[in-house]
DNA sequence: GCAAGGTC
């Protein structure tokens, strides 16, 4: 039996099998450089067992559009909240997901490592997806951990249970919103504003993103907190009393009022009677508490308090040191060290150094004493050193020294001192003046990012009284807030949920990168123009894009779907109508946006229409929503030619609907279908002159939405088959995810209809009728497929051929169905190997159009003698249902004329087989398979003229 | 050329 198990980064694989195995692992190469396999061997269960454990990094795949919806200018944005996207392997992971598949394959146990939070639990399912892909028997367990340590990785290791989908779906649907609102969002603010405002903005790309722009409100809402701010006059009474060169402030109790009469006599009570009555002494112990261990955050607002150093760079030389083995994992929330960590060797390697060695042997021989903070990621312990070194420079050092330091103060003793308060009473007033003595110094011996000053003050005893030496009335006025300095803006994020740990520092790094904040003193951000104009331009439509609260409703919703109180399909789709719902509305008053950036741009603003057609290529007007993938399926014409119907997720979503050569012309007709919705729309066809019934004019305005089933039956449009999905995902041969708010609105509808609740959003064509038009759409692969891996309509890997008949094909490469002559279930997936643009596939072929016209044209004349009143006909159609069934299945999978040997019905096709053989045989056209030892000439027949 | 989330 063979365990593969699979971690989330190399580092977690390394020290979950190191603890495993008790040290007797061994490291093999993976096929990612950075994501190498250790193997042991393993007591599993009672049974010895080999286990493989290697790792992904991070999320293996991702979403993305498909077809023309990548294009910026081939789709509307509006689209995009609509538009299929695929969960794809993007092309840096290809050698892991290689290496999962590898070893999926000769494994029986997959056990999934990744970290124990939502991320994590989302890049399980996509390794479970990934191996199940490559071994469908593989059984899958979850192991979960609370550290790694060793006894936490065993215990898991010994109460194995299952991943949790629900947790994961939560992950879907943020990334799914992301791209969505992202890309939607930033397509729609760059193209207008680059074609508004040309001079200064038509090469910059304005994005939107729901962490960036609440990052850029923070900024912007300080600064006008700044630039608003009215100063307020106070004023306070302040004493003094000085003894020799000391002189004692005592700070009024009320501290100050906004009222000068009433301070005044206030204060002239104090003069009145100026003598000082000390009505309380107190000393007590106080203590400046050491810090607890060191997370991600904390570590990035040090470093911009202390060491002068932003968060992105802080994090990329934490990484570095993490790489070169002298820090432990710097992205973690946890501050609180595991029981069973060894400190006090991690201690005892800093014994020798110069600056703070001396500090090392004192906290050994006073015992490790971690001070402890509340929060785990249940994953990684706070960030130490594990490693000493006294030949780093620059800022590495500077940021190795403050990690060390850090470590070894909050494992020391907190600084203790004694505090003295002294409380006067003049004539009614209160005062109070503060010393303080400091006993011992402890962690900040080490520690020297803090300071504890030292306060003098005079020996008092409770009852005496003193003359102060002054009593002053002091005026001043209320100051703004500084502008936000980074460490405060990481604060800001943190506490209003807008990124993680990982990412505060990147998100702060794009909004610099987009120009829409900078630096004042390099320490405090200013906003920009560009900035200041989005944020005003959103906030003068009513619309709060650059608040946090928006993310923070969407974190609510994704708690609840990991609770299970929420459907994830529900939030999705009540987070997609929002957002599209605000996105249509600031679309209408886009002039908004231009104005308010004209104010601070100083540049001209061009005058653009409010609307999207203004900012993208002139698009082919929609017919209807495809029943495949519910992209839009818009009409194609091409020279010389009948049109067709293509949906605008091509290649990757291969349905279209074809008409026979009777069409000879087709246009959009402005009206949409009555029955079928306002989704649908009329088509104008101009009939060849006698090719149809008689009861149709030549020009005729219908429907293909599957209202009208004469109409679908005349233009040979094939009604009877739907692969409509049942779920929410369209799973293609390969086993990858298409997902389509579309279809998920319908399982939506579906859920508000089991609840009663009305469904304003349903579509007849897609959920009900079922329709799907052209049984032409054909699997693809969403991985960068080699030759192995495109597959047939059957879902097995395809055969790759090569054309031997002298024709213009001759030489050229293509796949086709693998499955041996005769077998029933064997489709005519085709694909040129040499081709997979449309343009040369269906658009250009010429091949087709000339055989597409001949078997319209020899279809026509054979059935010219039949009755062809309806009820007659459809009664022959119904009798023949298997028999049409297998017609289209037996067209030619290139250029979809019925080749000749497979018109036959089904009935006939096995006695007919020694025939069809034959005149294969006989058949000048050769085939030959690319990787066969040997020529299987019987596959001819499965190949028309065409090739 | 889009997001945010992982991580070498």
């Amino acid at each position: 039996m063979k365990i593969l198990s699979v971690a989330e980064k190399n580092d977690a694989a390394k020290h979950i099998a190191g603890f495993l195995s008790d040290g007797n692992v061994q490291r093999k190469e993976g096929l990612s450089q950075y994501n190498k396999i250790y193997e042991f061997n393993y007591n599993f269960r009672g049974r010895n067992v080999k286990i493989s454990m290697t790792s992904v990094s991070g999320h293996l795949l991702s979403y993305e559009f498909v077809g023309f919806y990548k294009k910026w200018k081939s789709c509307s944005p509006d689209d995009l909240f609509e538009a299929p996207v695929v969960k794809q392997c993007p092309q840096d992971f290809l050698k892991i997901k290689a290496t999962l598949e590898r070893e999926a394959k000769s494994s029986d146990i997959l056990i999934i490592w990744t970290d124990c939070d939502r991320e994590g639990e989302n890049i399980g399912f996509e390794i479970i997806s990934v191996c199940r892909k490559a071994n469908a028997n593989i059984q899958v367990y979850r192991a979960k951990f609370s550290e790694i340590t060793k006894q936490s990785v065993k215990n898991a290791m010994n109460n194995l249970g299952q991943p949790n989908k629900q947790i994961s779906d939560a992950v879907d649907v943020r990334s799914e919103l992301d791209l969505r609102i992202g890309a939607s969002f930033t397509r729609f603010q760059t193209l207008r504003l680059q074609k508004v405002f040309p001079d200064v903005l038509s090469d910059s790309l304005i994005s939107y993103g729901s962490c960036q722009f609440p990052t850029l409100g923070f900024v912007v809402e300080r600064y006008k907190a700044v630039q608003d701010f009215i100063p307020e006059p106070f004023w306070k009474i302040k004493v003094t009393h000085k003894i020799n060169d000391l002189i004692v402030d005592f700070l009024w109790k009320r501290t100050r009022l906004f009222d000068q009469l009433f301070c005044q006599v206030l204060y002239e009570k104090c003069i009145e009677q100026p003598r000082a009555n000390i009505i309380k002494v107190q000393t007590k112990p106080k203590s400046k508490w050491r810090p607890i261990p060191l997370d991600t955050i904390e570590l990035e607002k040090v470093a911009g308090r202390k060491l002068k150093m932003n968060a992105k760079e802080t994090m990329h030389i934490a990484e570095r040191l993490y790489n070169q083995g002298f820090i432990s994992y710097p992205r973690t929330e946890t501050n609180i060290f595991p029981h069973n960590i060894n400190l006090y060797n991690l201690v005892e390697l800093h014994t020798g150094d110069n600056r703070w060695g001396q500090f090392a042997v004192r906290v050994l021989q006073e015992g490790v004493n971690p001070r402890q903070g509340k929060k785990s990621d249940q994953a990684h312990p706070p960030i130490h050193p594990i490693k000493y070194t006294d030949g780093l420079n620059g800022n590495e050092r500077k940021v190795y020294e403050y990690i060390v330091r850090h470590f070894l103060a909050c494992l020391s003793k907190d600084a203790e001192g004694l505090e003295t308060v002294v409380e006067i009473d003049i004539n009614n007033e209160r005062f109070e003046a503060r010393g303080l003595q400091i006993l011992e110094k402890n962690y900040l011996e080490v520690y020297h990012y803090e300071n504890w000053n030292v306060k003098e003050i005079h020996s008092y005893r409770q009852n005496d009284t003193f003359n102060p030496t002054s009593i002053e009335l002091v005026d001043g006025e209320t100051s703004a807030p500084n502008l936000l300095t980074e460490p405060e803006l990481i604060s800001l994020m943190e506490k209003n949920g807008i990124g993680t740990d990982a990412t505060h520092a990147e998100h702060i790094d794009t909004i610099k990168q987009r120009m829409y904040v900078g630096l004042l003193d390099e320490i405090y951000f200013v906003p920009g123009e560009l900035g200041l104009g989005l944020v005003e331009g959103y906030d003068s439509m009513g619309f709060e894009m650059s608040k946090p609260h928006l993310r923070a409703e969407l974190e609510n919703d994704l708690k609840k779907i990991c609770e299970n109180t929420k459907n994830p399909k529900i939030v999705l789709a009540e987070q997609i109508n929002k957002y599209r719902d605000v996105f249509r509305k600031a679309v209408n008053q886009a002039n908004k946006l231009d104005l308010c950036l004209s104010k601070y741009l100083k540049s001209r603003a061009n005058i653009v229409e409010n609307n999207l057609n203004s900012i993208v290529n002139a698009l082919p007007e929609n017919i209807l929503k495809c029943s495949s993938c519910g992209s839009n399926m818009v009409l194609k014409h091409r020279q010389n030619n009948p049109s067709f119907i293509s949906c605008q997720a091509y290649p990757q979503c291969r349905n279209a609907i074809w008409f026979p050569d009777k069409v000879i012309d087709i246009q959009l007709s402005p009206d949409t279908c009555v029955s079928c919705g306002n989704n649908v729309r009329l088509l104008k066809f101009k009939f060849r002159p006698g090719s149809m019934a008689p009861y149709y004019f030549d020009v005729h305005t219908g429907c293909v939405g599957g209202c009208d089933s004469q109409l679908l039956e005349s233009l040979e449009i094939n009604g009877a088959h739907s692969n409509f999905p049942h779920s929410d995902n369209n799973i293609n041969s390969s086993g990858d995810t298409v997902r389509n708010s579309f279809i998920n609105q319908n399982a939506m509808n579906r859920l508000n209809d089991q609840q009663g609740t009305t469904n304003r959003n349903f579509n007849p064509l897609s959920f009900d009728r079922k329709f799907n038009l052209a049984n032409n759409s054909r699997n693809f692969r969403l991985d960068s497929a080699g030759d192995a891996d495109i597959q047939c309509n059957c879902g097995v890997t395809a055969r790759k051929y090569t054309v031997q008949k002298e024709n213009a094909n001759k030489g050229r490469q293509f796949f086709a169905c693998s499955k041996p002559l005769g077998e029933p279930t064997k489709c005519t997936f085709f694909l040129w190997a040499d081709n997979n643009a449309p343009q040369n596939n269906i658009f250009q072929d010429t091949n087709y159009d000339r055989q597409h016209s001949n078997y319209n044209r020899n279809f026509h004349n054979s059935n010219q003698n039949r009755d062809h009143s309806i009820p007659n006909f459809r009664a022959k159609k119904r009798a023949a249902s298997t028999t049409i069934n297998t017609r289209t299945q037996r067209k030619c999978g290139n250029c979809r004329q019925e080749a000749a040997p497979l018109i036959a019905d089904v009935e006939q096709e096995e006695n007919e087989e020694t025939e069809i053989k034959s005149q294969a045989e006989d058949d000048e056209i050769e085939v030959e398979k690319e990787s066969a030892t040997k020529t299987e000439n019987q596959n001819v027949k499965d190949f028309c003229d065409c090739i």
